[in-house]
DNA sequence: GGTGCCGGTTACTTCAACGGAACCGGCTTC
DNA sequence: GAAGCCGGTTCCGTTGAAGTAACCGGCACC
C-alpha cells in the first residue's frame, strides 16, 4: 500500500464562480442567521424581533433586514395604518436557506464541545 | 382555514448555548472554508497551500492555520529536516465540516443567481 | 561570501461590522 | 399640550479581520 502524495493543487483551483468563494453570501453573519429563525414560522414586527434579538440596536437591526432584503431572502411589508406598522416574512428562497442552516447548527451540537476542549488543550500545552 | 398569527417569540428565544449564535465557529471566515478544502486529499505544506489560495499572505495563512488549529480542525506536524518541512492536515473533526459545507455550498450553486438578481433588481426599484 | 528557499514574524494601515446615544415625523391618548 | 408608540435615521466611536511591507534564522547551493 502505497503512502502516495495527493497532486499538487493548482493556482486556479477555485474558480472565479466557486460557490465557497461566495459564502456566506447574506450580510451581516452575527444576526442573519438568528433572524430568519426568527423567521421560521411566519411574519414578524420590526419590534416583535427586537424581543428574542436580545441586545441588538434598532440600527443593526435595521441594516441586517435591509441588506437581507436586497439579497432575496427577506421581503418587508409596509401597512398604511396606524400606528405604522411594516412586517418581515422570509421569501421562498430564504426559506431555503434552512435547510443548511441545521446543518450547520447540528455540526456545533454535536462538535462544540470538542471544539472548545481543543482550545483549552491547546492552552495549557504549548501555546 | 384561519390565518393565524404565530405565537410572539419570547426573550429567551435563543438559549445561552443555542448553536446559532456560535456558527460559524472556525475564526477566519474568509479562508477557513477554503483551506479545508485545500486540505480534503490529505496533508499540504505551507507553501503548497498558497498556491491555491491565490492572494493570501503568508500573515493571514500562518493565522488561519493556527486558529484552526486552536480549534481543533487541523494539525500542524514539523519535520526535522532540511529545508524544513511543516504539514497542515484536517484532524476526523475537521473532516466532519466537509458535510455541512457541501450543504452551504449547494445552497449557493443553486441561489446565487437568484440573489444576485435580487440584488439588480433591489437597486432598479426603490433603492 | 552571496543568493535563495522555507516557514514564518512584526509593525503598520485599511475596512466593514457592530455598538451607543440621540433624534425624527406622524399619529394617538391622556 | 405633553407624553408615548412605531419604525426607523444620523453621527460617532470601537473592534477585529484582513492586507502591505519589511524582515528573520537556518540551511543549501553556487
Amino acid at each position: 500500500m502505497t503512502q502516495s502524495r495527493p497532486a499538487p493543487l493548482p493556482a486556479d483551483f477555485f474558480p472565479a464562480d466557486c460557490p465557497v468563494q461566495s459564502v456566506p453570501v447574506l450580510g451581516s453573519r452575527k444576526w442573519a442567521w438568528r433572524i430568519i429563525r426568527c423567521l421560521e414560522d411566519g411574519p414578524r414586527r420590526f419590534s416583535e424581533l427586537r424581543v428574542p434579538l436580545a441586545g441588538i440596536t434598532a440600527k443593526v437591526l435595521a441594516e441586517s433586514l435591509r441588506s437581507m432584503e436586497q439579497d432575496g431572502a427577506v421581503v418587508r411589508t409596509e401597512y398604511a395604518e396606524n400606528p405604522p406598522r411594516v412586517e418581515y416574512a422570509l421569501t421562498p428562497m430564504g426559506r431555503t436557506l434552512l435547510g443548511p442552516m441545521d446543518a450547520m447548527c447540528d455540526w456545533t451540537r454535536e462538535n462544540l464541545g470538542g471544539l472548545l476542549a481543543a482550545r483549552l488543550e491547546y492552552e495549557r500545552a504549548g501555546r
